[in-house]
DNA sequence: CCTACCGATCGGTAGG
DNA sequence: CCTACCGATCGGTAGG
């Protein structure tokens, strides 16, 4: 008899790459075995194979739900009808937002995404330097306009991206001050370093 | 008879510790074997071990040489006679040359020191920590003092720092510019960011 | 979802 | 510096 896919199927198998993404944050993923997120699911490592193909497969899932994330918003911000400098503080405040409400996936799709496999590996690198590409060619819209000081776009979408992915040390450390204050602070000390 | 280290001895290490920096960035520590290693420096793996202790001593080694590069120079910049603004510039300066001349060996004791064992983890952990304090009470002199505009100091810290060591995706890529405009550019934009 | 188990690979040691 | 090899652990499969 032909297996179906039900609701519950779907709900297990997001449970597991939730834990996995998890997982993979903690101990990065070479080091995070199999039986280790088993415990954390609280099946045997083998019964895990019934909703998963494989390893790779799990990093996979959690590095391409967070890419296109990114590839629609930035869809919609290029869209919008705003000042370069308003899409900037769009995409900021998006990426630190979901670097705080996201933060497992995110950190894993940031730092593992190497562990891939091709053809997704390279899939993946493609999808980033488009992402990149875009990024800076809004900000050279807004050189153009006059509205953002003359400097390297590439190099500031570089800063920008690794200034907000650095946001996990804070998340991990004490957390003296608020989100909503990290967010402010760090489109202040950015925005005002662009603006012309 | 007695075994005397000679300076034969202590270059040999230093070739295989350099190559296990290069290997250790390349796939990750835990996903570099000592096969791997070996391969690189062109020996058997057994016979790495007589030169060095195990695998986590090279990252040990790593770590800590970078550390210690950092530490010194800190002292060097806070009992300079100068203006806040210029001891976050020349540091920050340091930082992209210490990624440029010294890639490899920085990446790794940025990315993979959570693989070192205790007492080294919480001892790293330790040096890293009071390194970003004594930054952060640099800024905050400088706040004080009228010259950079009110900030949390510890999240311009998180900023710059990471800002910088995102220069690697600038080294893995094509490198349109060179190394001293990303630097001219990186400071300008961090630099008149925090500028009052 | 579990028990049982496989082939591969790992870090490291013994002995020369 | 090498050959030979060890115990542990890995991702994954067979079969129920």
């Amino acid at each position: 008899m032909a297996r179906i896919k039900t609701n519950k199927d779907v709900t297990r198998r997001e449970v597991i790459t939730k834990a996995a993404a998890t997982l993979f944050r903690e101990k990065g993923y070479k080091a995070a075995s199999m039986r280790d997120l088993a415990v954390k699911v609280g099946v045997e490592a083998a019964s895990l194979y019934n909703h998963i193909r494989s390893k790779t497969e799990l990093l996979h899932d959690v590095c391409f739900n967070v890419a296109n994330r990114y590839v629609e918003k930035m869809h919609a911000v290029e869209s919008s009808n705003t000042t370069s400098i308003e899409k900037i503080e769009t995409l900021m405040r998006f990426h630190i937002g979901q670097m705080i409400d996201n933060y497992e996936e995110v950190y894993v799709s940031d730092r593992e995404w190497r562990h891939l496999n091709d053809p997704y590996l390279s899939n993946y690198r493609n999808q980033r330097r488009s992402y990149r590409k875009r990024f800076a060619a809004i900000i050279e819209e807004g050189i153009q306009k006059g509205e953002i000081k003359k400097i390297d776009a590439p190099t500031a979408v570089l800063i920008i991206l690794h200034a907000i992915s650095g946001i996990d040390s804070w998340h991990r450390s004490q957390q003296k001050i608020s989100a909503e204050e990290l967010e402010k602070n760090m489109v202040t000390i950015m925005v005002d370093g662009l603006r012309q």
